[in-house]
DNA sequence: CGTAATACATTACGAGTGTAATCATTATCG
DNA sequence: CGATAATGATTACACTCGTAATGTATTACG
């Protein structure tokens, strides 16, 4: 398994982009975030170099333009992030910052239905 | 309302030890890490300071030494770290996040008890 | 073919971080 | 009272991040 890097806030929004649709040329990229983002399309360019050299995107020449795709998988830096949260602001206790979640956040019925119905498979 | 500082992972090591147990001089909260970081105590003053400065801690002077204590909430600075690593990792989206964690996440037969408790409450 | 446009690479730069060492002030021991 | 030790303040330094500008190589138009 290819250790995960660490991956910035801004970082994040690139790899997001790119975990949806891939590949993507860099100006696909600078596309897909215009609106979210006021970023220069230079600082997206400095992003996707950034997060080649952190080996967490990858990318084909096709003629003069890179095709660039993730390199490592969104789950496993999910992972990698929540473990970090967990670690950070609750000492690794999942318990209470699931509970703390769960208290603060924004539930449809529908999620809350689903949560239940996967603890209760968990019980087990 | 006190707008919450950024507080780093080093920082959230030192917060967590006064949120504990406040106030303290720096003498004390410097072997209260000790085992868990190998941190010069000149590092911890640092780290003190800098939270001072950021207005994270105050202090009250008793004779030469620093009584320190937390001029921000556990709860305020939870919340933020909250939201922020919900915005990066799950773009803001709660309820997959809290999927994520509970599908991860070693929980006590008591916790999942107690969330399905949670969750039965918010469905109202 | 040469010059402009395009695309990536390199460099920039101030703020924050991790990790400390040195400086200055104050209190304490002899 | 003076020297030393203790304590906080200031300074250090390399690395990351956010945010770009400038440099360089390649392509395409005229």
């Amino acid at each position: 398994m290819p250790s995960i890097p660490t991956i910035s806030d801004a970082e994040w929004e690139v790899m997001a982009v790119l975990w949806t649709t891939a590949p993507l040329t860099a100006n696909e990229v600078v596309e897909r975030l215009e609106g979210r983002r006021t970023w220069s399309p230079r600082t997206v360019k400095t992003l996707l170099n950034r997060l080649v050299n952190k080996k967490a995107l990858a990318y084909e020449t096709r003629g003069n333009r890179y095709l660039y795709r993730p390199a490592v998988a969104r789950e496993a830096c999910v992972r990698a992030e929540s473990r970090s949260f967990l670690t950070r602001v609750f000492g690794g206790a999942a318990g209470p910052a699931i509970v703390h979640l769960v208290a603060n956040a924004d539930l449809s019925p529908s999620e809350i239905a689903e949560l239940k119905k996967l603890l209760s498979k968990r019980k087990d």
